[in-house]
DNA sequence: CGGTATCTGTAGCACTCGCTACAAACGAGC
DNA sequence: GCTCGTTTGTAGCGAGTGCTACAGATACCG
């Protein structure tokens, strides 16, 4: 383990629990016991290392998911999915996720390459845990899509009124995932 | 209109087009032909002018929203309210949101109860044009809540991968949100 | 040992940030 | 005309930003 990939390891923890949006060089450097000269010298400068975080980030949850063993019907998987989303390891890799997406909306996106890139690799191991609990492949695209943005959405709407009702959506979802996955094509 | 009034306005303008989230006060006084010093004295400091921008652009969606004719039915309703949600002034109030709310992920979150306001005056909106729809009123918190938080996420997918299938996506949402309406309790 | 490439610490540059002190312009009411 | 409250302009403060120049330390290789 280089000390750049010890520096870029704890940097995804600090953002993990700072966020992403307000991150500066030289508090994440004092919370690493190192300077932001050492940042700048190992990753070239602050967007390399911005974009290296998103993307370790997501191979943190990219990893957990495809832990996850095949539930026995795909409205399981989803309930499961969400289950294991609600752990705060995991619900904080969306968050920076999430933030890193929301950056590129409108106006400035440094990172567009690292987060498209990051986001298809996660709808891909979806996809994979959706077949591998019994989802028709044909219908595994959209699928995934549907539970993916839906969960996603789920998520932010849940940061802003943590009282909603966000099990019984996610039912709702696990059952129409379920009818695609069985319905006509 | 009041000088404040104005420039609200103007601010919630160039917001809705450079973004919120890298937003300063000196290059916003430029587009605005005034000056930093001007919006300071208007609207007290950086945090409410961003807040009151924040409550502007919503308001701005939500009376889309609130003047959008029913539709003949709740599926019907979810493919309208997408399709409106296309036009690109919609769409830049809901990415204005969206920056709004994940800043408020992780770490800071200076406008909680703004984007919590401006999140259930929302809602209460979307609520009340599936009801006016045709959805039964007994399901239409759960509706609202499957509708906006799918919606919300498909936004955001849309921004970072733009050729993914959306439209067959809210295609089931609606399919989904109609059999809420119709199905057992 | 000497030389070389990798790593780290100190200091600082040029810039932007939000915000403020001070004073000048302005218009309405007496 | 004169005062008084509101609005605007100029200049600048203190702090923080990303990043760099320069020099020292360290470790490996001949």
């Amino acid at each position: 383990m280089t000390r750049r990939d010890t520096l870029a390891d704890a940097a995804t923890d600090y953002v993990l629990e700072h966020g992403l949006i307000g991150l500066s060089l030289r508090p994440l450097a004092a919370a690493l016991s190192t300077s932001d000269r050492m940042l700048v010298y190992h990753f070239g400068n602050r967007d390399s290392l911005v974009a290296e975080v998103i993307s370790r980030s997501n191979n943190r949850s990219v990893r957990v998911l495809r832990a996850l063993p095949p539930a026995r019907s795909v409205r399981r998987a989803v309930m499961a999915l969400w289950k294991s989303m609600s752990d705060p390891q995991l619900d904080r890799c969306q968050k920076v996720y999430t933030q890193a997406a929301a950056l590129g909306l409108l106006g400035q996106e440094p990172y567009r390459d690292v987060v498209q890139a990051t986001n298809s690799e996660w709808m891909r191991a979806l996809r994979d845990y959706l077949v591998a609990s019994g989802a028709d492949p044909r219908h595994a695209d959209r699928l995934s899509r549907l539970v993916d943005a839906t969960i996603s959405g789920l998520h932010l709407d849940l940061s802003v009124e943590p009282a909603s009702g966000a099990v019984r959506t996610v039912r709702d979802l696990a059952d129409a995932a379920q009818r695609i996955s069985d319905g006509p094509s």
